[in-house]
DNA sequence: CTGAATTACTTAACATGTTTAGCAAAATGA
DNA sequence: TCATTTTGCTAAACATGTTAAGTAATTCAG
């Protein structure tokens, strides 16, 4: 028998992403940027020049995925990119000034966001999630 | 500064969640399902005759992601349709001999992995999990 | 009863998720 | 060194996510 929807993890989780995300979206859709298309220009923000590979990984993105997305953030001159001299398949991606600037614009609301979401959990609930969340990540279902 | 991805939350939903459907993705291809089509599928079988409203809400879906899988389902003979005779507005949505027999084929092995991951996780935190889940899922985050 | 909401979907458009294939550069090994 | 494999990324195809419009049926206010 299948459990009651809120007692089955997949769609638990779904929900809970989708409360968290929901006010972030509205956010970000005042800034013409997608969820994802934040995540990554702050993943580059925050490295410093950085490979697509190495992006997708912090960002939890797959290639194809990124591929898209940073032609999109190129179109609209948040990042640019080029190729690597030593290794001329990678590429190196850096944000431009317009960039920085779109994430000096939304960043305190951001996090503000995040905050308040912590502040009515209650800090220390909002930790166990955390814990307990990278703890499912860390599990091998293989055997 | 933002906070290490395994301490964002909405990255730690993102990837708690890929873990989980990883496996269950990878069972379903082999029955030339999606993992939202098992969702609706399942929601189908258990809820009786239903209409399209209903099941977004269980299944977790928006409408006009239904609309198609609703399609597909069609296409595949899982589902059948036919409109409300009290309100034509409405459909009815039933499961097909077909769509039981999907469900039948498919049901043991899915719910072992999600008992696998109960017992990988640990009974008590896999709770504990899944009530931090619904009560994030809970929370007012409007003031 | 009738025109203005409202409801239950459907369609369309754009972005991402997911899988598979492809391509060029670099590393490997006989 | 040269064929093979691996790596890093891109392209394509199909499915879903998300938002905005559109349509037909129903409800509601006046």
């Amino acid at each position: 028998m299948m459990p009651a929807t809120d007692r089955s993890l997949p769609i638990a989780l779904l929900r809970a992403r989708e409360r968290v995300m929901g006010p972030i979206r509205a956010l970000l859709s005042g800034a013409g940027l997608t969820e994802q298309q934040w995540r990554v220009l702050r993943v580059v923000q925050e490295s410093g020049p950085i490979d697509p590979t190495q992006i997708a990984d912090k960002a939890c993105l797959l290639l194809p995925s990124l591929t898209r997305i940073l032609q999109k953030l190129e179109e609209k001159q948040l990042i640019s990119r080029e190729r690597d001299r030593q290794d001329r398949r990678r590429q190196v991606v850096r944000i431009t000034t317009g960039g920085a600037r779109v994430i000096a614009d939304n960043i305190d609301a951001s996090l503000e966001l995040m905050n308040r979401t912590r502040a009515k959990m209650g800090p220390e609930r909002y930790e166990a999630l955390l814990d307990l969340l990278n703890e499912l990540d860390q599990i091998d279902l293989s055997g």
